[in-house]
DNA sequence: ATAGTATATTCCAAAATGGTTATATGGAGT
DNA sequence: ACTCCATATAACCATTTTGGAATATACTAT
């Protein structure tokens, strides 16, 4: 029960919503993710590891930058899977969304960090 | 978005989770629910409140009673459908799951409420 | 009308949450 | 060693959430 509830309440904020749907299309860097988001960067880092200690998500360090992934499925838990297949499908007609999916495609971390 | 985040939301308690649970197997008034779940009236009240604002779970009055059922898949909305059957198969080793659940099959409305 | 009962609402304190600013960590390059 | 730079953590604040006790509502029955 407690591993379901940690789950559910990770994914019951908008903003970690967005990464996990930002994810599902593409493997990301913090600052990717805090330049489509708009936030912080600590707060892109707090909400990430939220969904990391749900086990939702994995990260890998690449030199200076870490990427994170959505997880695997051999690695996923026995919830996590059908909640992330089910979000596949969501939220694919909002406007707020669909202006940030469109973000990450044209977003280049190496232009991203010079400022 | 606002939608599908006031669902997460309601289904990101452990308490809604068993009243969820629970109504998957059979209707059920306040009361009974408060009996098996150990909690106050008034909590469980505003509980299924939130569920029923999130559109997981419908009300129907019975005379004094209220009884309480997951909402009908024709009237379900996008994403509750998908969530309630994920949750169907959920939780059932669960061992204080499974005590809530025996308790739901001989409780009875009309002894409960005489004291 | 009055009394009794199941449920809903209000009010309040404690705990959890989400955000920002400031600071720490740790790898890369000079 | 020292300096950058991307990320993580800490400290702090405002807001929300959660639970119980008290009270209100609404239906039933006498």
């Amino acid at each position: 029960m407690k591993t379901l509830v940690k789950i559910m309440k990770a994914l019951s904020d908008p903003t970690r919503i967005k990464i996990v749907k930002m994810l599902q299309h593409k493997t990301l860097c913090v600052c990717e993710m805090q330049a489509a988001l708009g936030h912080s960067q600590p707060n892109v880092s707090k909400h990430l590891k939220i969904l990391q200690e749900a086990g939702l998500v994995e990260s890998q360090k690449d030199g200076l930058w870490v990427n994170y992934a959505i997880v695997p499925a051999d690695k996923a838990g026995p919830y996590v899977g059908t909640l992330l297949s089910g979000m596949e499908g969501w939220l694919e007609d909002d406007p707020e969304m669909k202006a940030i999916l469109k973000k990450i495609h044209f977003v280049d971390r190496v232009t991203l960090c010079r400022n």
